[in-house]
Formats: C-alpha cells, structure tokens, sequence
DNA sequence: TGGTCGGCGATTTTTACTTCA
DNA sequence: GGTGAAGTAAAAATCGCCGAC
C-alpha cells in the first residue's frame, strides 16, 4: 500500500473531523519530473504528436499504464531516482513539462482484452495472492498495483450490485407484508362485525373459509380465530389477543410437534 | 506491542458519452 | 448538420482506517 501524501490535506483541514470525513482539498500540481522519466514517458505513450485519445484508440495495447497517476510517478521517482535532484527549469522546459504533466495524469483505460481477463480470474476468485497478481500483471502488461486496484473496485461493484438487489428483494418484502396486513386487518374487521351481530352460528362457519385449515398430521381444524373462540366465554372477546395463533394454526413453515 | 500488509469505504479524478444551444 | 460547452455515468485511482498476522 502507498502511504505517501498523507499530510496533504494541510493542518487546517484536518482537525476536528475524523479522516474520512475530511473533503480534500484539490491537490497541488504534482512535482516536476525527472526529465529522463518524463522524456520517455510521453512520447513513449503518446508519441510526440497524438493526443492521448487517439494513441488509445489507435493502440489498444498501448500499455498507457505504467505511468498513469502523479502518485506513480512520485513512487517511480523514488523507485528509480532514490533521491531528488533539482532540474534546471527554463521557459522551453516548462511548456513540455506542463505537457508531460498532463500525460502523466492521464489515466489509464482497460482494452476490452484486458477487462475480459480480468473479469475472467475475478470469477474464479474475488481475490488474489501477490503472485497470482504478479502473474496476471505480467500478462496484460499491468502493474501489480492496478491490478489490485481493480479487483478492489470490482469488489466494491459486486458489493454494490448484491446491496440494490437485496433492497428491491426487500422492498418487495415489504410490500407483501403490507399487502397481507391490510388484508388481515379487513378481516378481522369482518369477523368482529359478526361477532357483534346475530348469535354466534357454530364456531367454525364464523371464520372464513380461509382461514379454516386442517392440520396435515392429527387432521383437525384449525383456524385464525380458534384459539380465542376456545375462551370466547371469557372476557377476552374483541380485545387484542382475539386473533392470537395458537399451537394448532397450521403453518406450514412452523408446524408444531404438539399435534 | 509496534510494524507490515491487504481489504474496505469514501472520495477524487479522468474518460467517454449525451444533450443542448 | 456541425460544433463546442455543460452535464453525467462509469471506471481508475487515491486516501485513511482497520484487522490479521
């Protein structure tokens, strides 16, 4: 892991919040370049005259890769420089370097090849040991660390695409159960309605016939209400345990050894 | 117990594409 | 119809934190 730049956000910025909620602020132009490294590096891309988009589409191989962020750059500097030297800079230096600046932002876009691979190893395994990320680098001519970085964005994308499908799942869920609810509540109206009206008819022609089942394993009915009209001489009519299950409402999910 | 490494969440940056005047 | 600016989604990359070892 790079843990470079980590104080850039400046003191100001940084008190009194945790880290992750700190904005950042725009960063500083990156360092001027080695002029050996920025030399090859454009025109090593690029080529001194085409811009980078048609070096991309003119090259799908293109390994635009190697040097595609200012923090690659800082790491490629102390991979390959050790220490920094102060460059000369003259007016003619600078235009090409405010050049090789822009390359070097220039980020890199996967060939379909490249993307097709990687979707490939990431459906064996969602990771990877550091030699099978050395390995597949050397193949599609990557750096390791991008490698890494997108196996972690690809994590981050199936996270992602797992979460909205568990929430629409839910949110179906949901609306079923309130579907069910309504419909439980309008019947319970109904029923109590007919508990306040006319004597009570025998105990299981009061309940819908929906809600009269038999029970598979000891073959006796059962029903919503029955576990209340079993006290229905008690004082317990119409109150909120009216529509209590008990042991022998048949659930199909659930059904009890007590039968 | 401190250091290293890898994964993750949040965020930024860049690209490619679309829309609109 | 061609063109450039503005808007936007997607993807690559960065940053800081955390847990495992």
């Amino acid at each position: 892991m790079e843990k470079e730049d980590s104080c850039d956000t400046g003191l100001s910025l940084g008190l009194g919040l945790p880290a992750n909620l700190r904005r950042r602020q725009p960063k500083p132009p990156p360092p001027p370049l080695e002029p050996s490294l920025t030399l090859s590096l454009s025109e090593e891309i690029y080529g001194s005259t085409t811009t980078p988009k048609e070096a991309r589409l003119s090259s799908p191989h293109s390994t635009i890769s190697s040097f595609s962020t200012t923090n690659y750059i800082k790491k490629e500097k102390l991979d390959v420089g050790g220490e920094e030297t102060e460059v000369e800079r003259g007016s003619s230096l600078r235009s090409r370097e405010e050049d090789d600046e822009a390359a070097a932002r220039k980020k890199l876009r996967l060939t379909k090849e490249q993307s097709a691979l990687l979707e490939d190893r990431f459906k064996e395994h969602s990771t990877l040991n550091p030699k099978q990320k050395q390995t597949l680098a050397k193949q599609l001519n990557l750096r390791a660390r991008q490698i890494e970085v997108w196996f972690q964005n690809r994590r981050a994308r199936t996270k992602l695409k797992q979460t909205e499908v568990d929430c629409e799942f839910l949110r179906r869920c949901c609306e079923t159960l309130t579907e069910e609810n309504r419909r439980l509540q309008k019947e319970l109206q109904e029923l109590r309605a007919i508990k306040f009206s006319a004597p009570p008819p025998p105990l299981f022609m009061q309940l819908p016939a929906a809600t009269l089942m038999v029970c598979p394993s000891c073959e006796r009915i059962a029903g919503a209400g029955v576990g209340a009209a079993n006290k229905a001489d008690g004082k317990d009519i119409g109150g909120g345990s009216f529509m209590k299950p008990t042991q022998h409402l048949f659930n199909p999910f659930a059904h009890s050894a007590t039968c």
